[in-house]
DNA sequence: GTTCTAGAAC
DNA sequence: GTTCTAGAAC
């Protein structure tokens, strides 16, 4: 595995898992730190999370081998700052613990990609605004002519993780958006709206402020879509009333299946066949 | 989250 | 034949 012998243990977060398998882990040039299966590293600043995983037995076949897969992707990830370090697994995945299998799904949500926010919203290019609480970025792939997220400077991975004492935050990132709007040249020609995905794929929790045109080359199929025009896209205003409310967020039962709706219009409910269809109807609400 | 592409739909 | 989607891979 590559190691940087600069790099720096900020923090580790506890994920409750497996706590009988021990393994440690050099994180540095010399030092080690004993460290439990499915605990997460935070390096450097908590920008860039290690997934640990169980490590074979000296004398095991494979243990700590890399696939010639895995040893192509790091070499293209080591360009990138979201580096991913693997110990290798325990064993076969036969008569393994739920927590273990757990761990393993838990690790898809440590994909590199899945924490490009968390690089992103560090980087000075990609800031548009920026206070002591949040900052705020362009989407990289907007799904209209105006999509910023804007995302808290505190590692607060999703909706399910907010709670009453985050009350505060959420409404200044609520504030934050609204400001972004006043600012907009066609805030007065455009509507805009306000809000999170039920279900994100990306790490860091992140606010939506995005214009009503949907008016991008980036918004391509109906995940997209919908993932802004169903009840998928939970209003700002709402999820603060939760939080006030119930102090925490619940998401309604079977709202990933309404990515999977028939595409219709958010203006007039018109319903299209296709998005090439749908992206000419669209052209039919744009401001003239 | 995006890219890529097989094959469904037309 | 082309267009478009959806699932795999990353």
């Amino acid at each position: 595995m590559s190691l940087c012998p600069w790099l720096i243990v900020h923090s580790i977060e506890y994920l409750g898992l497996n706590p009988t398998s021990i393994d440690s882990v050099v994180v540095g040039k010399d030092s080690e730190v004993k460290m439990k299966a499915g605990q997460k590293l935070h390096i450097v600043n908590q920008l860039y999370p290690y997934t640990v995983q169980f490590k074979e037995d000296t004398t095991g076949g494979h243990g700590g081998n890399k696939t010639p897969r895995e040893m192509a992707s790091e070499e293209r990830e080591s360009h990138r700052e979201a580096l991913s370090v693997k110990a290798a697994k325990q064993t076969e995945n036969t008569s393994v613990p739920d927590s273990l299998g757990e761990n393993i799904k838990n690790t898809e949500s440590f994909a590199p990609w899945s924490q490009g926010l968390k690089t992103s919203m560090q980087d000075p290019k990609m800031q548009v605004y920026k206070d002591d609480k949040v900052v705020v970025i362009k989407d990289k792939y907007p799904k209209a002519r105006y999509h910023w997220l804007v995302l808290p400077w505190q590692t607060i991975s999703s909706l399910k993780a907010l709670r009453e004492e985050h009350c505060d935050l959420v409404k200044h990132m609520h504030q934050v958006a609204e400001q972004m709007v006043q600012q907009c040249p066609d805030a007065t020609s455009l509507r805009f709206r306000t809000g999170y995905h039920a279900i994100p794929s990306m790490s860091q929790v992140h606010l939506h402020v995005i214009s009503q045109d949907f008016d991008s080359p980036s918004l391509k199929n109906k995940k997209h879509w919908n993932s802004f025009t169903t009840d998928y896209f939970m209003d700002s205003q709402d999820v603060i009333q939760m939080l006030e409310t119930d102090g925490k967020v619940t998401v309604k039962e079977g709202t990933s299946e309404l990515l999977k709706l028939p595409l219709r219009c958010h203006i007039c409910r018109k319903e299209l066949p296709t998005i090439p269809a749908l992206k000419e109807h669209l052209k039919s609400h744009l401001p003239r």
